[in-house]
RNA sequence: GGGCCAUUAGCUCAGUUGGUUAGAGCGCAUGCUUGAUAAGCAUGAGGUCCCUGGUUCGAGACCAGGAUGGCCCA
């Protein structure tokens, strides 16, 4: 019966699905990685590729303690994206992660916990045991989160800086660096306390206001030293005499002849001037030699007005150079028989003193560092107690606090005090007793940096290393320039010992290679505790003896490794065994590692294997908040990862950390991840178009490239070459600019072009027509490649959408990480084609059509040097206008003019392009080829 | 205070070796569509390329100085 107003809807193809387009993730999210555990989905992947090339990326241990925000949020993601790219890629990518488990805040937040003031009140091997328990406490509330994020990886089998493997490897290694020499026990400035008699790290210290006995102490030349300083200070030409007579009289004399000549130093300490070596110059400051009554001083002219006080307005500058034209010259020690030594330190600061900075290596980091560069004697004469020793001259016996007002009241005596005044500044108090603490040199072990030319050696194996961003092997260049020698030792409980031992009879220090070893088979046996359990000799070999006296009895030293060791010991712990290779291809961390990790890792291989633990470092930004200003927790503006991805979904999170530029600083907020969420939409969407339209697709039913319409063909060609540019970013580490080539493709291609133009066959032609099933076979391959590339990135949701594929189809891949994107080779012709097309669409769009198919008159232009290939795609070149007919005709030159037909006829009410209508008499509202598939339908 | 890094539209970012009128996505405005519909399409507005000097026929890009912010140190 004809009826004009029958309602062809259900006549139509329509999309359907159960993909939904809410995304709802964080309800879904924790079901799906529950779904890929219980499938060992990326085990299987790892079986599928064995055979191929291992690529590793090696986990830089994130520290146990404390909750994940989204600095770690950003990394760990970053992590597992790269590792599931190389997995897509086909390579063997297997992700250990790790933790590092050991260290002083672990210790010190057990501690808290455990109500305990003073570690030494508690027995170590309880201590550790507690300790350890909340390490392990915190790696399974780190794992939860990490795996929350769709990591892949083995997360059952971790590493962990407590296993009893670890800890073997750690002391087995340093019995490998002893072997080598590489190894040596000697003084460092360390702040101690002389109240509690202990050494104190950084973090047990609080800064106060305390008032010092400020002094500036004249440091008097002899006669070589004054001749030597003149002659750098005061050319002849402008030497002048500094008799008061001669200034008088206007007469020049040499100034040898007469005066004292001083450098001034400034000190709030003035107990540390018996352990002076030097006097510290910037040099690049300028200092003046300055006439002042009877006798000349030399200060920075900077802080000359400053220093010399009330004595400034009568004082004249008579010479003058720069802190570096002194190095090496001398002056004599006020009191102590021996010289100071001028030397040079860029930390020396032209805010207080006199520019000249008394230098005392016993007592003070930075004289510490000074004191090694320039090999001075560190002297130390303070005991534990805070009381001189025979090294401290007439000072011997006094205490350090009392010998402070006899030391001035002897540099007033002697004449050399210039000045004095009390001073108020902030100094460091021990954070249990709150006394004040000092600077003093102990003995600990260091790494000898520039022994077997390790520190030049290290230098040069940061060449052989790929760094991101590139100005990373400057920096790390810099870092390990710069580095003093690298203390190890650590007074403290939590941590693995040094297996050091003490001989009783000489009191010598050894660290034995061969004690080493026995040590790091007891601790595989049976854990590092027997450290503190067992007997000494459980750890020595038979008939050992003290290699300097011959001594037979020994005790075991209580110092424990540094924590930046143990992790500097990662690659040699994980690596190399259980069929991982060694070096990694790629480490991944924050830029504050050029310090820590990346430096200690590739200190110790150069020592050990005399290579570099990694093939390629990438350093990524911190991430601030969204006014670029550092999250902080005690402002309230850091955000925690767990809670971020309870809001927002991990997925968006994961898109975020694609959608900024990772290896600069970025900036998070809920406006930021408001913006994501719409591209995320957007990709969701376009997902949701391509599997709604294949609910009616077997296998059997798809065809071949070849056989395919020319302008789907054109399409899987142009995906596949967007598959082989994304991909090629990707292993180049270029996330971002694979960001935005995905989200450029799906919008102007897929989304705005190709979907758009493919509507009207997918929707109005007969449902089994091969030129349906050709736009559903293009539909399918695009979808396959685009998954693939999603899927390191937007893991649960690619996931998800594969899954929402009718299950025939995903017959062989049955998660979307069994997929592997393909790369034909298309032609620049088929590209230029594609191109014209969008750009003869975009004409269409824009002038000639107020909507699809409506377009009544008009042209566009095909090159002539295009025309066959536009010949060649036959209805497709209508299609891709998406307009109801077209004209060709044929122009003069070297175009062609295309004509679209003027919208004769009417919108035919099935599939609405406008067309002749009527043809057939039971449908008067439809165009032919509408009436045909509707009266063959059943 | 030192070393290193960053600064292009409201936001996230592109801008080869200097070369027309500085681009994209998102947002915003307007319109279309209601057969991708808590979607889709089109059009439009929006910029002192951090500032100041310099090199050059020509600078967002190169050089110098500075500002702001960040990281690592002191």
């Amino acid at each position: 019966m004809s009826n004009p107003e029958r309602d062809y809807r259900e006549t139509l193809n329509l999309p359907k699905t159960d993909f939904p387009m809410k995304a709802d993730l964080p309800k879904r999210e924790p079901d799906r990685i529950a779904w890929w555990e219980e499938r060992r989905t990326y085990e299987r992947r790892l079986e599928r590729n064995a055979r191929n090339h291992p690529w590793i990326l090696h986990d830089g241990p994130p520290y146990a303690n404390g909750e994940l925000h989204m600095g770690h949020f950003l990394n760990m993601v970053l992590k597992d994206i790269f590792v599931k790219i190389a997995l897509v890629d086909g390579r063997w990518a297997k992700f250990v992660p790790g933790w590092d488990m050991h260290g002083l805040p672990i210790e010190l937040e057990t501690l808290k916990h455990l109500k305990i003031k003073d570690f030494h009140d508690v027995d170590p091997i309880e201590l550790r045991e507690k300790c350890k328990e909340r390490a392990i406490y915190w790696l399974d509330r780190q794992r939860t989160v990490r795996m929350r994020m769709g990591n892949f990886g083995d997360w059952q089998h971790p590493y962990r800086t407590i296993d009893p493997e670890f800890e073997a490897t750690i002391v087995e290694t340093l019995g490998e660096l002893a072997s080598k020499n590489q190894i040596y026990k000697g003084l460092r400035s360390t702040l101690w306390c002389i109240h509690d008699e202990t050494a104190l790290a950084e973090a047990e210290i609080e800064y106060k206001p305390r008032v010092s006995p400020s002094v500036t102490v004249r440091f008097t030349a002899n006669d070589t030293q004054r001749k030597a300083l003149i002659k750098a200070t005061a050319p002849s030409s402008v030497i002048l005499s500094l008799s008061k007579d001669a200034e008088q009289s206007g007469e020049a004399a040499p100034v040898e002849a007469r005066a004292k000549l001083s450098i001034l130093i400034w000190t709030t300490t003035p107990w540390t001037l018996p352990a002076n070596a030097a006097i510290t110059l910037r040099p690049d400051a300028e200092y003046g030699l300055y006439a002042v009554g009877d006798e000349a001083v030399i200060v920075a002219d900077a802080l000359a007005e400053k220093a010399l006080g009330d004595r400034f307005a009568s004082a004249r500058r008579i010479g003058g150079a720069k802190g570096s034209a002194l190095e090496g010259l001398a002056v004599r020690h006020p009191f102590m028989d021996r010289d100071a030594p001028i030397v040079l330190a860029d930390y020396v600061e032209m805010e207080t003193g006199t520019g000249a900075v008394h230098t005392a290596p016993g007592h003070g980091a930075d004289d510490f560092e000074t004191g090694v560069k320039y090999n001075l004697p560190i002297v130390n004469p303070v005991d534990s107690r805070g009381v001189f020793t025979s090294e401290a001259g007439p000072y011997a016996g006094m205490h350090i606090w009392k010998a402070n007002p006899k030391i001035v009241e002897d540099l007033r005596a002697s004449g050399a005090l210039w000045d004095s005044a009390d001073y108020e500044h902030s100094y460091p108090h021990c954070w249990r007793c709150h006394n004040p603490v000092i600077f003093r040199a102990t003995a600990q072990w260091f790494i000898a940096m520039d022994q077997n030319r390790l520190r030049a050696r290290t230098i040069e194996n940061i060449r052989s290393v790929e760094w991101t961003p590139a100005w990373g092997q400057e920096r790390i260049a810099q870092m390990l320039e710069m580095h003093p020698e690298w203390c190890i030792s650590r007074q403290r409980t939590w941590g693995t010992p040094i297996p050091a031992v003490v001989c009783k009879a000489c009191g010598g220090s050894i660290l034995d290679p061969e004690v080493a070893r026995i040590t790091g088979g007891v601790f595989r046996e049976r854990g590092a505790n027997t450290w503190w359990s067992d007997p000494v000799e459980t750890f020595l070999p038979p008939d050992f003896a003290c290699p300097k006296c011959r001594g037979t009895s020994f005790d075991k030293e209580k110092n424990i490794v540094d924590i930046w060791f143990e992790s500097g010991v990662t690659h040699l712990a994980v690596l190399g065994k259980n069929g991982l290779p060694w070096p990694s291809d790629l480490v991944l961390e924050g830029g504050d590692q050029y310090r820590g990790w990346f430096r200690s890792s590739i200190v110790t291989a150069t020592a050990v294997k005399g290579a570099a633990p990694y093939r390629h470092v990438v350093k990524n930004g911190w991430v601030n908040d969204e006014s670029g200003r550092p999250m902080s927790k005690s402002l309230g503006t850091g955000i925690d990862a767990q809670d971020a991805m309870q809001k927002w979904g991990a997925d968006v999170l994961r898109l975020w950390a694609a959608s900024v530029e990772f290896v600069d600083d970025v900036r998070f907020g809920p406006h930021v991840i408001e913006q994501v969420s719409r591209v995320y939409r957007n990709i969701r969407n376009r997902l949701r178009f391509m599997v709604s339209n294949l609910g009616d697709v077997t296998p059997d039913l798809l065809v071949s490239r070849e056989a395919m319409e020319p302008f789907d063909a054109l399409a899987c060609e142009q995906t596949d070459r967007w598959v082989a540019r994304v991909r090629d970013l990707l292993r180049g580490f270029d996330l971002h600019g694979a960001y935005l080539e995905i989200v450029r493709f799906e919008g102007d291609d897929l989304s705005g072009f190709y979907f758009d133009a493919l509507k009207d066959r997918l929707y109005s032609s007969a449902a089994g027509s091969p030129r349906r099933r050709s736009a559903q076979s293009a539909l399918f391959h695009i979808l396959k490649q685009v998954l693939a590339m999603l899927a390191p990135l937007l893991s649960f949701t690619a996931e998800e959408a594969w899954q929402a594929v009718p299950p025939a189809l995903r017959d062989g891949a049955d998660s979307v990480f069994d997929l592997a994107p393909e790369t034909g080779a298309a032609g620049e012709k088929s590209a230029a084609l594609w191109q014209l097309l969008k750009e003869l669409r975009q004409q269409v769009a824009a002038n000639e059509a107020p909507r699809d198919f409506e377009t009544d008159a008009g042209s566009v232009v095909v090159p002539a040097s295009m025309l066959n290939d536009v010949n060649a795609l036959g209805d497709g070149l209508r299609e891709a206008l998406v307009v109801s007919r077209i004209e060709r005709v044929t122009g003069d030159g070297d175009e062609r003019s295309v004509h679209l037909q003027p919208a004769k006829g009417a919108k035919c009410k099935r599939c609405w392009k406008y067309l002749p209508l009527g043809s057939d008499p039971e449908h008067p509202s439809l165009c032919a080829p509408c009436a045909e598939i509707v009266n063959a339908l059943p």
